[in-house]
Parts: C-alpha cells; structure tokens; sequence
RNA sequence: GCCGGGAUGGCGGAAUAGGUAGACGCGCAGGACUUAAAAUCCUGUGGGCCGUAAAGCCCGUACGGGUUCGAUUCCCGUUCCCGGUACCA
C-alpha cells in the first residue's frame, strides 16, 4: 500500500489537538528554549504558499529543540488590530471585530493544516480586551514615568517629584520637553496642584505635543513615517499631507543610545542593525550660535524686522559635526521653512524670498531628494557674525537644508561640504582654505580631517582632535556653543484617528482655570473598551471616529464627576471626555512576546514567574520589513519594562533571522495582436512558437499549468472571457506557458494555497519542499514543479518500512537484524549533517542530507530497526505527520516521536581506513589513488610517482615539487 | 549617491580554516514494467573536441587582473541584479 497523507496527516493533527500534545509548562529543571514567528495580522486573503515559510523553520527549530531536551516555548497568535479590517468595516458597516475573528478562523485552520507545533493553548490576540488591558497598563506605566539622564533609566514619577521638592530643578538631569522651566524647591512646593501636574507633564514618557503628522484624509488617520511610502500611504496608496496635530507621543529618543549600543549584543544580520544605526542616526558634534548682525536689525525700518522680538534670542544656533571648520564659514544656509525667515528678510529681499519659500514648499519632499543635482537658493539680505573670526556672515535659505534634521541652519563651509562648494561656486560666494592638506578647491571640496589648520585664528598649526576640543571649550566657556550629539531620530508620534485600536487610558478635566488637561483613567477600570459607533469614519466636526461613541465618558469611581465638556462647555455631571484617539498597530507587537508566557493572566500583564523562566526570546524569525518600525518600538518598550523592574533582560530578541519572500512565478499566454477584439476570435501562441512575433501577453492562473504545460481545457473554462472560441497554436500536443518572476498577488494570478498542496501532497511533504528550495535567509520564487522530488522522497522513505504482500495488503519490512557497519556510517553521517545544518538554520541541505540517506539504505536494502528508528526520529522535525506514524507502527506509544530523544552522533562509525586521494599534475586532477590513512607522506609521494598516469605526465622530467595534504590531494608540480 | 547582500548547468540550488566544481532535486532524453496511461524503477544529462567504443583532451563558477603548488572560495578593479536609505550639516 502506498503511504495515505491524507488520511494519516488529519489523524495526527486530530490526535495532537485532542491530547494537547505542545502543552508547554514551566520546568525548571530543564532548560528553556523560547522561538518565536512574527504574529501575523490576519488578513481576509488568507495565508499564501508564502508564508509559512519561516513558520516552518521555527516549527523545525522547536521539535529539534524539544528532541536535544530543551523545554521549548512555540506560540501563535495574531495582530489583529489593523486598518484593512476597519476599511472593510467603512464600507460594509460589518463590526471591524467580527471580520477579524472570521479571518483569524481561517487563519488557524490553514496553520493547523501545516502541522505546527504550537501551543495552541496560548494564542494571544491585540484586540482582545484581555490582551489590551495589558497595553494600556504599559501606556500608563510610560505615564507615570520619566526619564533620569544621570541613572539612564526610566524611573517612576515620584522620584522626579521628590528631587523638585527637595532641590527644585537643580539636580534634574532629565529627557524632557524643550521649554521646561527651572525652578526651585520653594517655587516648586508654592505651586497648585495643577500648575506642578502641569509641569510633569513635559517629563512622562508619553506625553501630549503639537505634531507635524502624516495625515492621511482618505483614511482619516494619522500615518507613522515607515506607514508611508513615497508620500503616499502604505495601504491603500492614498496621498499624505503634513499637519499640524495634539498627539501623544512616546520619548523613544531618551532610549536612543541604549538602542544604538544595544545592537552590538544581540544577533541580528549586519543589515539589520546597520538600518537600525542609520534610523536612530546618531552624530557628534557641536552646537554653535552666530550672533545676527546689528547694524542690520537698525536699519531694517519699519517692517516686522524688530530682531530683539526674535524668539529666543538675536542668533541662529547650527548644529555641526565639524565645529574645526568654523573659519572657513563663509556663509549660512536656513531651511526655507526656518521660523526666522520672515524676520530676517530685508525689504529688497522680500520678494524674491517669498518667490522661494513659496516654490520649495510647492515641491513635494521626494522632488525635493530626488532633485539633488540643481542648485538653488536665495539671499535674505541679512548678516551674522562668526563668533570666532568675528565675521560677517551671509544668510542665504536653500532646500538643502532641512528643516526636520537638526536646527533647520547650517554653517557653510565650502571648502570642506561637497554641497556647500556646489552652491559657493554657483553663487559666486568665496571658498576658504583652512587646513594645509586640502587641496584642488577649485574643482571640488575637501574633506580631511589631516593636517594642520592655517587661516584660522586661535586654532592656528593644531591637528583635528585639538582644534575640536579647543573650540568648544571656547565657544562653551562664552555661552556661545556646546558640544552636542544629535539624532536623527525623533519621539514617536502614538496617537491614530482611527477606530480599530486599543482605547488611550486618558480623560481631560477642565480645571477651576479653564486649563484642560490628561489625566489618567484608574487602573481598575481597565480594560478601556472600545465603544460601538454608528459609523466607522471620523466625525462630522473632524473627530476620530471614538467621538461618535454615545454616552462614552470618563466617571471615576466614587468621584464627582463636574468637568464641563472642554469644548462646548455642556455635559456638566455627565462625566470626562476621553481621549479620541486610538494607539497605533505597533502598541500591541510592542511586547506580545511577554504575554505568550503567561497568556491568561487577570493580575499582571505576565507573572514574575513565567517571566524569569522564560526570559526573552532566543530566535526570533520574521520578514525584513519591520526592521525600523515593530522591532524598534519593542526594544523600546523591553528596556523601559526592564527600566521599571517588570522584566530581566535588556534585550527582548537574542537572535533574529529575517526569512527571505517567496515570490509568485506569474505564467503568460500570449494572444496574436488584432485577435480577441470586436468580436474576432482570439489566437493564443505557445510560447515556443512566438519566434518574433507580434502578441499580447496575458497572466494565466498558474494552477492550471503543470512543467509550464498549459491545461487547455481548463483555461478555456475558467476564462470564458479571455478563450471563448479560440484556436491554439501548440507545439506538437502542448501549449507552453511564459513565465516570470513578480510578487505573488491575485491580480497575477500566481497564488499558489498552501491548503491546496497539503491536499494533493502533505504537509510533510509542503513543510520539505519549502525549506528544500534555497537558503531561508534569501528571496526565491516558489515554483510548484519541483514539489514531486520531495513527494517522491516521502514515499521512498516510507517503502523502507513497508512493502506489499502479493495479495496486495501491507507488509511490514522491518527487522530486528543487527546492522552493518556501512548502514551505520550511513545514519550516522546524517544525524551529524541534521544537527549541523539546524543548529546553521540551513535547511535546505538537511533535506538534501535526508534524501541521500534514504537513497543509500534503499539501494542496500536496509529494513533495520536499530537504523530506521533514528532514521525518523532526526526526520521528525521537518515531516512531523509520517515520523508520528512509524513512530507508533514502531512500537513506540503513539503520538511520543516528539518527547524522544535525539540520537547520539557516534563518530566511531565515520572512521575510514583509507582515503582515495585526488592526483593532481600542475594543479589539474589526472587520476586518482587510495592510501590508508595513517600511510606516511613519504610514501605517498614515491607511489605516486611510480604511477603510470603519473609517469605520462612527467614525459620523463623530475617533478619540482610535490604536495601532500593529508586525507585531502596530492598535487604533483612539474 | 551611500550602505548591505548577491551573480555557479535549461531551472532551484550544493561545495568557501583555499584542495576532485555542479551534491540533492526539478526538467529533459533513452530504457524496463503495462493492452495503454499513471505510478514505480534503471541509465544518461555543464559546453566543446576526438573516437565504433573504452578512454582521453580543452574550456568553464558575471568580467579583467593578482597572490598560490592549487582560487567558486583570498586581494585589487569593473559590470549587472536585489534590498535598504538620509542632500543628515
């Protein structure tokens, strides 16, 4: 009898479900192995062929692990907070949370069909109220506290509020907003409870702030930047726009060096970290002030051009990574959108600075970074000083400079900036020298740092690092500069106007004043629920779509609840408004991998217990695309849960492997130009007869060609549309298909169902075939042509154990023989290959290793249970269903092949006697010869000279040189 | 532009402390079994040359150099492809 996967396949996983045979407990007495997949977001497609992919690597990763006596956590579970859902729900009116549990139905389905080991038992899901309550208790948690630079960790807010009663603002050295005032212990302990609530809010971890944002007004909502792409939003593709918004927000940027050193002690890919290092963009440098001129504030005349109005003061501050330059500043270059521009434009300027700031903001961003090449600017008719050389310095404005990335000013120095000798030359404005070794500045600039610096005044004849430290020792000794580290990165904007996401835990309360402002929910009102709406769109008056919740307000317990609504004034007793908005999708992915520990619990978002056994995560498998976005916000949160004591390590993610995309392989018929329109009958090509001429191709569905066969029956079927009366130009009986390499999507008609293979196929065989095709790590198109090898090998594997009697019922082939060495060499080879190449998460060559194996026992006839026992214990890991089955018909109590032990490698039994050494003449192999191993070099050179092969090679010469390398060649130099 | 990764048969890919390039699989060709097909099994399969055959020779890991007894592997330069990205002061 042929193996049955159909039937065996759905009994195992019966079996699996029923006895809960991946239950996973703590046991301390073994050690702990935690692997992890990226929880997919549960999309109403399905899962495609796609992307089990790195599902099953961790799922092999697992059962490996549980074999070598690990005690191994495997969960799933789901993302299920996200914008298609609530799309859908826009148009359908269908409540966003019964889409999203139909989809995740699905989902299930089509990963138990796959036969992973997870324990099922603790699924989580962002948008159970069980699970957000737990988000929103991190969100308060981030609340309550603040940032102490001189710890470098986050601590609660009452360590904050102490040092202000004590000393005031004096020892705080804290993260905080830029306008926070300083104050002493007196004033501090003289203030309202308002004003003091007031103050610390510049210093929580998430905190309210008037945001540039990406807001997107087809979706209503406000995008994160890695959510748009090229200015248009990820989903959907709607345009974006920047605007001015109040959103929470969270102070990732005090965690931004803990993010940065933290990179050098995990294992990621270089890429990765290196993509992290650019985001978070960390440079060294110098803050410098250039006084603005006075002359030029006199006689600016009437005009808005009162300077001393100027906010803060009467200079412009640049950020520099090359402070050692200053002297060769010959000019100073703003932003456009620089908030001094209208100030310092002089009256003769004025036009032809409008003219600029207008077309530049014209320009969208990506114009703007696309167009590097055109140089344009435009003098503001002011000046500033250098406060070194004492100077006047122009004020021109260019789009180069962004006003995003530092403080919106550069100091220009074009001897030294490539950009800054473009625009000096093309504005005729005079380049510098100022280190002795710069040379050619008048074909371009020069960068170096070697040398020794001439025309530069107090820093004269020094080298770069003097010159650095001499400078801002002086610019900091006159209040005129500082040495600075500037990052590219900035605090992450948490708030979306959207409605599928987890409620922020905030109420507003208008105090006695009038003055609005958060407060938090009590914490055992949470979970804050979402409320049902009529509509899933923002409201008419432009609020989140929470604002059409009805009767939705705050009432603390126990608490008059008096606050008049801040807007309209009306609901006095009728409660607090909440906040509107919703976290965004990262809020839930930012710490899901604790929950897994202890998914049930009502006390704490995970027990100490379950936290300190499990720890972190010790391979972490996902795609690429989230390397800025979740893997950044969950380093953030790990270290501000283990900041606050919650949890152990500092780094949730020890080692991560970015699983390459499979992508679609699209086929194409091709249809004859001026066929198959108005009416004519359509003449399709095979695509070995095109020879040049004059087609159309059109996508066919690829589950209707097999070797890029087209099945022409029925593509004329199930494409009436496209083949209704065609003719077919085949080469002999059969129509070939193109083909071609494209992202898998349905409108290409290359989605290939991971369930329609597990039907004709396996799952074993789908979970061999997916690793068989190529490195993990790299991006392969999936082609279902190959998928009959490993087919063919489970069947192969399966006929060592049984046969057919003649009558045709089963014969059990199996013996209790002892065997032989060479059977033995054969598994023990393999054993030693699977570890190896697991431990190497390269899977593809254990299954190459595997069909070698079974082809060498098949061919010497091996049926022995002292060899086929291992045999499919170490093949249990990729192909759990048919392993289970000879598991069991092996005598072994059903349903254990996982709670076994992986064989021991014995190299005892790879020991060879003797060695067939390559002979190579002038490095090119001639012949070959066999030595025992423990033979002398010696005496391996003299036979091999002897040889006959050998000697015709010489043609009679003496050799120059003869080379052994041991148990690896010979090579013979003539 | 910069950063990271890559380029090996018709195809997916193997082999890097430098040591027989093309494992394994697909496809293809021929054969066995079968009334036939499917399934299965066997043989061959990088290109070229020479041969009836056996055997043998030459070329070959994107391209051009180099180091070495020996290079897919190491070094220098070039081209192309994929991914990322920031005009970042």
């Amino acid at each position: 009898m042929e193996y049955n996967h159909r039937e065996t396949e759905q009994k195992w996983q019966r079996f699996w479900d029923e006895n809960q045979t991946y239950r996973t407990d703590i046991s301390p007495n073994k050690p702990k192995y935690y692997v992890l997949d990226m929880f997919p977001y549960p999309s109403g497609a399905g899962l495609h062929v796609g992307h089990p992919l790195g599902y099953i690597a961790s799922d092999i990763v697992s059962r490996y692990k549980r074999l070598k006596g690990f005690n191994v956590l495997h969960p799933m579970g789901f993302d299920s907070f996200g914008l298609p859902a609530e799309q859908y729900a826009i148009q359908t009116g269908q409540h966003p949370a019964v889409t999203t549990e139909q989809n995740i139905a699905r989902y299930i389905e089509q990963l138990k069909n796959i036969g992973f080991s997870y324990d099922w038992s603790r699924e989580v899901r962002t948008s159970d109220p069980a699970y957000y309550k737990w988000t929103q208790w991190i969100f308060m948690e981030l609340f309550r506290s603040w940032y102490n630079k001189d710890t470098d960790r986050a601590e609660p807010i009452e360590t904050l509020l102490e040092k202000f009663a004590t000393n005031g603002t004096t020892d705080v050295n804290a993260v905080c907003d830029e306008d926070t005032p300083t104050f002493t212990a007196a004033e501090w302990n003289a203030m309202s409870k308002r004003e003091s609530y007031e103050i610390t809010l510049k210093y929580r971890l998430t905190y309210l702030a008037d945001a540039v944002v990406n807001w997107c007004p087809a979706l209503g909502t406000v995008l994160a930047n890695d959510e748009v792409k090229d200015g248009v939003s990820e989903r959907g593709g709607y345009p974006v726009e920047q605007k001015l918004m109040r959103q929470w927000m969270m102070r990732i940027t005090a965690y931004a060096d803990r993010l940065l050193t933290g990179l050098d002690t995990i294992d990621w890919s270089e890429s990765l970290k290196e993509q992290q290092r650019n985001w978070i963009g960390k440079s060294v440098g110098a803050s410098v002030k250039f006084p603005l001129v006075k002359e030029e504030r006199r006689k600016g005349g009437e005009e808005e051009r009162n300077l001393d109005a100027v906010s803060p003061s009467s200079f412009i501050e640049v950020f520099t990574t090359r402070v050692d330059t200053i002297y060769g500043v010959t000019f100073m270059v703003l932003a456009p959108e620089h908030e001094l521009v209208p100030q310092l434009t002089t009256p003769e300027q004025r036009a032809a600075v409008e003219a600029y700031v207008n077309a530049a903001k014209m320009r969208s961003e990506r114009d703007r970074m696309a167009d590097t090449k055109t140089v344009s600017g435009v003098f503001t008719g002011s000046y500033c000083i250098n406060p070194l050389s004492g100077e006047k310095v122009p004020i021109w404005l260019a789009d180069y400079v962004l006003a995003g990335y530092g403080t919106g000013a550069v100091m220009a120095v074009p001897s030294g900036d490539q950009r800054d000798w473009t625009f000096a030359t093309h504005f005729g404005l005079p380049i510098v020298q100022i280190l002795d070794t710069q040379k050619d500045l008048d074909k371009q600039a020069d960068n170096t740092k070697e040398g020794h610096y001439i025309n530069s005044g107090i820093i004269n004849g020094m080298t770069y690092q003097e010159a650095t430290q001499t400078l801002i020792a002086w610019l900091e000794e006159r209040g005129l500069g500082k040495g600075k580290v500037n990052y590219r990165m900035r605090d992450a904007v948490f708030s979306r106007q959207r409605y599928w996401g987890e409620p922020v835990p905030v109420y507003f309360k208008a105090d006695p004043d009038g003055k609005v402002l958060p407060y938090l929910i009590d914490e055992s009102d949470l979970p804050l629920e979402l409320p049902a709406v009529d509509k899933y769109l923002p409201t008419e008056t432009g609020e989140p779509p929470l604002g059409r919740a009805e009767g939705w307000r705050y009432h603390p317990k126990g608490k008059a609840n008096t606050s008049p609504s801040p807007e309209t004034g009306e609901g006095r007793g009728e409660g607090y408004e909440y906040e509107l908005s919703t976290m965004p999708g990262w809020a839930g992915s930012s710490w899901y991998w604790y929950r897994y520990m202890d998914p049930k619990n009502e006390t704490s978002f995970a027990s100490k217990e379950s936290i300190n056994y499990w720890r972190n995560v010790d391979l972490y498998i996902g795609g690429t695309e989230h390397a800025t976005g979740h893997l950044l916000y969950s380093r953030f949160w790990n270290k501000f849960l283990k900041d606050r004591g919650y949890v152990p390590e500092e780094e949730p993610f020890k080692k991560l492997i970015n699983q390459g995309m499979i992508q679609g392989r699209s086929n194409f018929v091709y249809r004859v130009k001026g066929t198959g329109v108005e009416g004519t009958a359509p003449v399709f090509v095979s695509q070995s007869l095109l020879d040049g001429r004059d087609v159309t191709p059109l996508h066919v569905d690829v589950n209707i060609v097999e070797n890029d066969v087209l099945d022409v029956d029925a593509f004329q079927r199930s494409r009436p549309d496209l083949a209704e009366g065609a003719t077919f130009e085949l080469d002999g009986d059969k129509y070939i298909v193109g083909a071609e390499v494209e992202k898998m999507s349905k409108s290409k008609f290359n989605v290939v169902n991971p369930d329609m293979i597990v039907e004709k196929y396996g799952a074993d065989v789908l979970r061999l075939y997916e690793m068989f095709l190529g490195p993990l790590e790299q991006a392969k198109p999936w082609n279902t042509n190959g998928i009959d090898g490993t087919f063919r090998f489970i069947r192969k594997f399966w006929r060592l154990f049984y046969g057919e009697n003649s009558d045709g019922s089963d014969k059990w082939l199996v013996t209790d023989e002892e065997p032989t060495p060479a059977e033995l060499k054969i598994l023990h080879k393999t054993i030693k290959k699977t570890q190896d190449d697991i431990e190497n998460y390269s899977f593809n060559t254990t299954v190459s290793a595997f069909m070698v194996c079974v082809n060498e026992l098949t061919a010497l006839k091996c049926h022995k249970r002292a060899i086929l026992q291992d045999l499919v214990l170490i093949l249990s890991p990729f192909a759990p269903h048919i392993t289970e089955e000879l598991w069991a018909a092996l005598g072994n109590e059903p349903g254990t092949v996982s709670k076994a032990s992986f064989p021991t490698f014995n190299p005892a039994y790879l020991v060879e006697d003797a060695f067939d050494y390559p002979i190579q003449i002038n490095g090119k192999v001639r012949t070959t010869i066999s030595f025992a191993i423990d033979r002398a070099a010696s005496d391996i050179e003299k036979e091999v000279l002897a040889n006959e092969v050998v000697q015709k090679w010489l043609e009679g010469k003496q050799p120059k040189k003869i080379v052994v390398v041991p148990k690896r060649i010979v090579n013979v130099v003539v």
